[in-house]
DNA sequence: GTCCAGGTTCGCA
DNA sequence: TGCGAACCTGGA
């Protein structure tokens, strides 16, 4: 057990908010979870965090980006006052930083699922795979391969419902070598997501949320039944009606700017907090 | 029993 | 292009 310097870093609100689905809380406040592969578990503390495991302090530190850059973004945010009333609601929130494979397999299942119904699949998927009756921290993520290799009758044994199909079809790109996030590295955040939805089951706003919490693109800017509820509320300009995502995207470019992305993550909590967003269809 | 959830896909104008 | 319906499932 060690200790890590982290004040004003709340914890459980970004471990809660929807953006990993790789931590399930073990008792009030506390948190299991992997950082890449490494095993961690996790208390908050005053003025920071005790921590179990042998992770590095700088990973963590990067993971949660406690470390200098994260004021920079701030301060870098625009003076939009809707956004500063939700930074000031959960100034402790924070972007992780997840792996590509784990992030991208749980957000193929969180179509019309609420968050704690996807950490539940992430985690049948992680016991699921795991030798019978292993329990944390031998619980490794499967791999596309041992995925692609099970049948979509197992994966919907594990609650994925119509999802199963969309996950075993893309495990099976990745595992052939048919993608490679690799790929993404060099290119704009608008074209490595039309790369990522060549993915069976990743839409614009499974690509966006990709992007954003494992690719680190803080250009990347999930559009949820949330965001387009906000986006219209707050920011619709009297006469002019935005429907098409597109359109949606390059508003949400002018208004937030190019960290839009960490805009996104306190826009998003702050109205999750106050209460469901109305139906509104599909989109 | 009914409704809904951080969406994507498919078919049809 | 753009719209609407269908899709699994668990929880309120």
């Amino acid at each position: 057990m060690h200790w890590l310097d982290a004040p004003d870093f709340d914890l459980e609100a970004t471990l809660a908010s929807g953006q990993t689905f790789c931590w399930e809380p073990i008792s009030p406040g506390r948190w299991q979870g992997f950082i890449g592969s490494t095993p961690v578990r996790l208390t908050p503390c005053p003025g920071g965090l005790a921590v179990e495991g042998t992770v590095n302090p700088q990973t963590l530190r990067d993971y949660f980006h406690l470390n200098d850059s994260w004021a920079a973004w701030l301060q870098a945010l625009p003076p939009d006052p809707v956004l500063q009333a939700a930074r000031a609601a959960c100034p402790g929130l924070r972007l992780i930083r997840d792996e590509w494979w784990p992030c991208t397999a749980s957000f193929i299942c969180s179509s019309l699922k609420p968050v704690p119904l996807i950490r539940r699949i992430h985690w049948n998927l992680r016991r699921a795979f795991a030798p019978q009756g292993a329990q944390f921290p031998d619980l490794p993520f499967p791999t596309p391969q041992q995925i692609a290799a099970a049948t979509e009758t197992d994966l919907r044994a594990l609650g994925l419902g119509y999802r199963a199909r969309h996950l075993h079809a893309a495990a099976r790109l990745l595992a052939e070598g048919r993608f490679d996030f690799a790929h993404l590295q060099d290119i704009p955040t608008a074209e490595a997501a039309r790369r990522l939805q060549t993915l069976p089951g990743v839409g614009d706003k499974v690509a966006h949320c990709i992007l954003l919490y494992a690719g680190g693109r803080l250009d990347a800017f999930p559009l949820d039944v949330w965001m387009i509820r906000i986006l219209s509320q707050h920011y619709r300009r009297p006469g002019r009606r935005l429907r098409r995502i597109a359109d949606l995207h390059r508003f949400a470019a002018r208004q937030l700017g190019p960290l839009r992305g960490i805009a996104q993550l306190f826009l998003f909590h702050a109205a999750r907090q106050g209460g469901r967003p109305q139906a509104s269809g599909n989109h």
